[in-house]
DNA sequence: GAGCCTCGAGTTCC
DNA sequence: CTCGAGGCTC
């Protein structure tokens, strides 16, 4: 058992701090990184709160590596944080009619048991608001948490509590119940505020949203509680028993708790009905008093829901049909080039400061050379083929709400003299390196490879950022600077910052940034923070390399197939291109193709890389990767094949099934197979499987296996 | 070989 | 958030 936090002594306290961020740092990864939690949420959070109760009795105790501090959308201060018991997903965006109907066709595709008859759908206003879970426990509203990243948010209870349309208790609603919804401000209050803050000459809001999402997020509850903050449900998160059947009965249920339903929400039979909804809402966006980006479509029947699943960051079963965005005209003063780590170009447009939607737009991406001449990459016309000139009068818009994009160009207010831009054939760098774009692809890069400056600091902001080595205190600014005084040119010179400081060489606290003296407790912090990262898993480590194509989804799959860093680093030396034993294992990983393996070899074949990574790997202790995920589940690490015609559900269906049991679905039959499930008219594949001694189950055999 | 799904890379603003 | 491209399935 645990001792008072009162009862302990310096030293105890200091060990059991280290014990757990241990501790939790290696939950954090089984339940983030493998989905595989091996203890229960309220055991997590025991450890979490225990930790923070030691860091508050002796704050100078606290951890470079404090789990309180490391997080990873990094929540605002002030507010704890909350692990979302089921993720809060997004939806996946639908940006028109037609649209709309391939995701109806889709979900119609994934059963086999409708015929002719339409999908029922709930539709839905999609509130333009801040996502927020309230969690009941024996109808007592016990945490209200943020969306955050979707598996964890911000813990602002307190604040939801001074919300009218948030309940403190809740009668007759189930032992647990999660709903969620939006907290959104009417337009008329956003006004009214704003005239209020003008007149206390505080802070004026863009917009609702960001009206609504600085009043939730206020360190003082009392500060909420003044503000106009409503709130409607649209959905549901972990509950203690089924709500009902179909959705609209479900929000009809929460909604006779007391809690607030959206008016506008409508249950409709077909995706032309749904429709239907999408162009009345449209057409009456600015009379319905609160900000609307679109409509969300959910398929009504629940149990089509759970049959229909997840795809990695959204639900098969529901989509959002936005609105034609708020647009804006401007002035394309000037297209610069930025350069990325791998080399890629990207044109930028400087614009005329303008207003949409609320924010003040001055930079849109152009993405690349085709975009700006009108057309896409596979040559058909964008803005009708019209293409972009400095001087030109441009329709600018916020794709998603979020990023500025430049959407067609005025002809009619063409300078005479505007003449079409050119794509630069040198990398902007000091070293004006020739440019080059590759047959068949939209991007052009700069050839410079190691040498180019743009590519090196690039590179050394990757090696540092959020899911590669994620040093705090250096961030974009700090590696810059460092660059540019010649303090770091490659990752192994951020493990030698100390002691070249120590001896020395260099002199940290002689000017930050902005060239002001830096305090000697900031510098000590910092190395403090890299020397907490001597110690890298494997996965962050393969990821801040940098080699192309390998993002974070790939280094963790390299990470397991691997294991360690000598057998990856071992494995990578040896390879060669498109031959080979070693070349054969790296292609064999699921998930890894010829382009990304190349990519791989060719990293490691480069000498100037290979001795940057071994000064780099001098410095660290790389922990080994964890076993693969899915431990426990019924098929986990099993791989199934399906052969010949299903007949109680499709190919997706069962498939889908299959993984969530943390089974592997393969094409064909192999010595790796586990389990061949034979519908109706098998051929080839089942012959197989009985030559290779593989077990074989009928289709209704599989249904019993999948639902136990 | 086409089509789906995911991942990687680059980007904006607060 | 979006686009392009890689990987896999049919």
């Amino acid at each position: 058992m645990d001792k008072p936090v009162d009862d302990l002594s310096r030293d105890e306290a200091g060990r059991e701090l280290a014990r757990l961020a241990d501790e939790i740092a290696r939950h954090d990864a089984r339940y983030h990184r493998d989905d595989a939690p091996e203890i229960s949420d309220a055991a997590y959070d025991a450890l979490k709160r225990r930790n923070a109760e030691i860091e508050a009795a002796f704050p100078d105790l606290v951890r470079a590596d404090s789990p309180s501090a490391r997080v990873g959308a990094a929540p605002a201060e002030g507010f704890a944080t909350v692990r979302h018991r089921r993720p809060m997903l997004s939806l996946k965006n639908a940006m028109d009619a037609d649209e709309v109907r391939e995701f109806d066709a889709g979900v119609r595709r994934f059963f086999t048991d409708l015929g002719d008859a339409p999908i029922a759908y709930v539709a839905e206003p999609k509130i333009d608001g801040v996502s927020l879970a309230l969690r009941y426990e024996d109808g007592r509203l016990v945490e209200a948490a943020t969306r955050g990243d979707g598996r964890e948010g911000e813990n602002v209870t307190a604040n939801a509590r001074t919300i009218a349309d948030i309940p403190a208790a809740l009668e007759g609603a189930p032992a647990v119940l999660e709903v969620r919804g939006e907290v959104y401000m009417t337009q008329e209050d956003f006004a009214a505020l704003n005239a209020r803050q003008a007149e206390r000459g505080a802070k004026v809001f863009a917009n609702p949203r960001n009206a609504a999402a600085g009043s939730l997020r206020q360190l003082d509850p009392s500060v909420t509680a003044e503000r106009p903050l409503r709130f409607f449900v649209h959905g549901w998160g972990e509950v203690s028993e089924p709500l009902a059947e179909t959705q609209t009965a479900a929000l009809d249920r929460i909604g006779a708790l007391g809690l607030q339903l959206n008016p506008e929400t409508r249950r409709v039979e077909g995706v032309e009905a749904a429709l239907a909804v999408h162009a009345d809402l449209e057409a009456r966006r600015a009379l319905l008093g609160y900000d609307v980006d679109g409509v969300v479509y959910k398929v009504d029947d629940l149990s089509r829901q759970a049959r229909l699943g997840f795809r990695s960051t959204t639900p098969r079963w529901a989509v959002a049909h936005k609105f034609s965005a708020q647009t804006a005209t401007t002035v394309l003063e000037a297209i610069d080039i930025q350069v990325g780590r791998t080399g890629a170009l990207s044109p930028v447009a400087r614009l005329r400061p303008v207003t949409v939607g609320g924010v003040v737009v001055s930079n849109a991406t152009l993405h690349n050379e085709d975009y700006i001449a009108g057309r896409d990459s596979a040559g058909n016309p964008i803005r009708e083929g019209r293409d972009l000139r400095v001087g030109d009068t441009v329709t600018v818009y916020r794709a998603g709400d979020v990023i500025p994009k430049v959407m067609d160009v005025d002809l009619s207010k063409r300078p005479a003299d505007a003449a079409p831009w050119a794509a630069p054939a040198i990398c902007p760098c000091p070293l004006a390196t020739p440019t080059e774009r590759p047959e068949g692809e939209a991007v052009r890069r700069c050839t410079g490879e190691v040498a180019c400056p743009h590519q090196r600091v690039e590179h050394l902001k990757h090696f540092v950022s959020r899911n590669a080595f994620d040093i705090e205190g250096l961030g974009t600014k700090q590696i810059e600077a460092f660059f540019e005084q010649g303090l770091v040119s490659e990752p192994a010179d951020i493990f030698t910052l100390e002691a070249r400081q120590t001896a020395g060489e260099i002199d940290l606290h002689r000017r930050d940034t902005k060239g002001r003296p830096t305090n000697a407790k900031s510098v000590e912090n910092l190395f403090a923070a890299i020397a907490a990262r001597r110690r890298i898993p494997l996965e962050r480590l393969i990821f801040a390399l940098g080699a192309r194509h390998v993002g974070e989804t790939s280094a963790r799959l390299l990470a397991r197939a691997y294991g360690d860093w000598q057998t990856f680093e071992a494995a990578m030396r040896a390879a060669e291109p498109r031959e080979g034993e070693a070349w054969e294992t790296l292609l064999a990983i699921d998930g890894v193709g010829a382009v990304m393996a190349g990519a791989l070899v060719r990293f490691f074949a480069e000498p100037h890389n290979r001795e940057a990574v071994e000064r780099l790997v001098a410095h660290l202790e790389v922990e080994p990767a964890a076993a693969p995920a899915g431990a426990g589940a019924a098929l986990s690490g099993k791989t199934v094949v399906f052969t010949g015609s299903l007949e109680r559900m499709t190919r997706a269906e069962a498939k889908a099934r299959a993984e969530a049991l943390g089974a592997k679905v393969a094409g064909s039959v192999s010595g790796k197979t586990d389990l061949v499930v034979a519908g109706a008219e098998a051929g080839s594949k089942l012959k197989k499987a009985e030559q290779l001694g593989v077990r074989v189950v009928t289709e209704d055999e599989w249904i019993e296996i999948a639902s136990g």
